[in-house]
DNA sequence: TGCAGAATTGAGCCGCGTCTAAAAATAACC
DNA sequence: GGTTATTTTTAGACGCGGCTCAATTCTGCA
């Protein structure tokens, strides 16, 4: 019945969607100017494309307010997610690419990857959970696991609990996080937080280090704490 | 002083230089329907984009005789064939996909390969020189040995050689090839031409298989002999 | 509550890469 | 060698995905 099925995405479609979900793993709500910044594309762009997005039931466009995926558009970003994911971690696993260059080489493969060689990679990896930086792989229906991530920046002193993922966009960021072994799994406790926004103090293990706010608010920790 | 050192080039200019490429390589005069036919692209469109490489001095066009790769053109366009047998030859030797799904695959991820990513690639597999359908693969300026092929079906009666060369855009062609363990390295040996144009007959060692014209029309050969 | 500043959207433009239909050049044939 | 068939080019159109600039809407604050 439904004979719009099977939509060809346009590379630039599936950008835009891996970007808003993106956006929504991390709870937030999803702006014009979120998009357009992540992208590197002026606000106007993602306007009309979010109208394009939405006729094609994609997106859910309410204007001025934001975006969100609907049913369809979190299917198809989570292809592309996991496309993306599954590059990564081939790259660094295989070839031998360091955790800080992946992400630019996968935004570029995603695109040209088939379904068949996506199972390969899976295959391979033996069907990874996660990627490098500890973000989530969906699996092909696009389900994913539920976590429940803060921010390292944001936690209360005192707190202990697992590095889980650290943003990967940004190279210089993922050396510093290496620089300190915050890798994805790391146990941490916050040992000190400067009330007046400067460090985070973090234990690992016996040693501990700071880490400046810019980085603590893109790294996320898996606590224990039920937080119900 | 040549301010226009580093174009960008688009994929579908990469498509059209790695076509022209292509046929080049096999000595052929290169036409415009040919490219047509070849990227499954309308006659008008190749004249379109002959006269945008033209512009960008990567091309030669004489108006209704034909196009050439300038220096400029066959530099680039090694550089694609360059990616895209590096591609192949990777995923069959690492990633384990058969020889005749490689050429699709590797038309897409082509276009995404970094510079980077291409030396790691040329690195694991050993500076190769040749893709798994023995296709010559260009180093990194472009360079490529010369060889001296000639179809399968153009070989007289007793003329001895080793199979260079197979097409490979067809998967039927090649799994066709497979099952006669023609693959490039085989010795052989051509025993009989039928001169109404069915099949050539060729000698395997102990072995002898029937080879059809369209795919003796596809299957290159060198040959010992000094044609000079 | 009203207003200034910020975010978002609308209108219109542009280049790319494709197409179709018609004109022009070349090639084939009698 | 002239006529016909084929190939190629030209002309004009279109959708995509960007942009700029102006109009609109929302938000924060006096
Ligand atoms: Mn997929
Ligand atoms: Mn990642
Ligand atoms: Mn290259
Ligand atoms: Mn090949």
């Amino acid at each position: 019945m439904t004979n719009e099925d099977k939509k060809e995405l346009s590379p630039a479609m599936e950008d835009y969607l891996r970007t808003i979900y993106k956006f929504e793993e991390k709870g937030a709500m999803v702006t014009t100017s979120m998009i357009s910044e992540s992208l590197g594309v002026a606000p106007a762009s993602v306007t009309k494309m979010m109208k394009r997005l939405a006729s094609m039931d994609l997106v859910e466009h309410e204007p001025y307010r934001g975006v969100g995926l609907t049913a369809n558009g979190e299917k198809a970003a989570a292809e592309m997610a996991r496309h993306h994911r599954l590059i990564e971690l081939f790259l660094t696993e295989v070839v031998g690419v360091p955790w800080d260059r992946v992400h630019d080489e996968a935004h570029r493969l995603e695109h040209a990857l088939s379904e068949y060689l996506e199972d390969r990679l899976a295959d391979i990896l033996g069907d990874p959970k996660v990627d490098p930086h500890g973000q989530l792989i969906p699996c092909k229906d696009g389900r994913v696991a539920v976590r429940n991530l803060r921010m390292l920046w944001e936690l209360e002193q005192g707190t202990r609990g697992v590095v889980a993922e650290i943003e990967d966009h940004d190279p210089a960021l993922l050396r510093y996080a290496a620089e300190r072994t915050l890798f994805p799994g790391t146990e941490i406790c916050v040992v000190e937080r400067d009330p007046y926004g400067g460090s985070v103090i973090v234990a690992l293990g016996a040693e501990r280090c700071a880490v400046g706010q810019d980085a603590a608010r893109q790294i996320w920790i898996e606590t224990n704490d039920t937080t119900s």
